[in-house]
DNA sequence: CCGGCGATCCTCT
DNA sequence: GAGGATCGCCGGC
């Protein structure tokens, strides 16, 4: 079941935190990859300083003050790409970045796209997600509400994956808020 | 397994 | 002109 307009409209917290476990989903000629997001992060507009859109509209982030479901790509360090979901609450500001995910099916297409790559390092990074999904900047403005090549997917039992909540990576603002999600850590006996 | 570092160029001040 | 929502390689333990 594709995630709807009504899962974006939302907290942006909320949204990252519940988009964990879900199936992202493209479609190519060549087949499809599927892929379950292990990691996300919830960047907001002028309360949180680490966000692109911290200090107002630019020509880059005005993706995140706009229509939610739409996907907001940046290209970062002068070589890789990051894919991000717009999702705010009504007249908000936000998005949330997609960190990494395992693999599900499309092994082979994934790995056209990341050649040589150890099974470990496949998709465990925002730069990597976008890479072996093959997303880029012309990817920017999409509309996963209805678009049909790429769009998210939840269980419709609608089971949510207990989550644990940390810094963001590679910020210097912000660090003291708990806004990276990832699966609750299985707690040995 | 972990930390340091260089690559590389777009974005905003 | 500085810094960045990163990655992969290298060396050390």
């Amino acid at each position: 079941m594709r995630l709807d307009e009504a899962f974006y409209e939302r907290d942006t917290v909320t949204a990252a935190r519940e988009l964990l476990g879900c199936t992202l989903v493209r479609r190519t000629e060549a087949g499809v990859i599927r892929v379950r997001l292990t990691e996300t992060e919830a960047y907001k507009g002028g309360e949180d300083p680490a966000s692109h859109a911290f200090r107002g509209v630019t020509p880059r982030n005005g993706l995140m003050f706009g229509s939610c479901g739409m996907l907001y790509v940046y290209f970062i360090y002068g070589m890789h790409y990051c894919m991000n979901i717009v999702a705010h609450e009504p007249g908000g500001v936000g998005a949330v970045l997609l960190r990494g995910a395992e693999l599900l099916e499309g092994e082979a297409l994934v790995r056209a796209n990341r050649p040589g790559v150890p099974d470990k390092a496949l998709l465990n990074g925002p730069g990597k997600l976008a890479k072996g999904l093959g997303i880029g900047l012309e990817w920017n403005g999409r509309n996963l509400l209805s678009d049909r090549e790429l769009w998210v997917e939840r269980d419709p039992s609608g089971a949510l994956l207990p989550s644990e909540a940390s810094p963001r990576i590679g910020i210097s603002k912000g660090q003291e808020l708990l806004w990276r999600f990832t699966p609750k850590e299985n707690t040995a006996p």
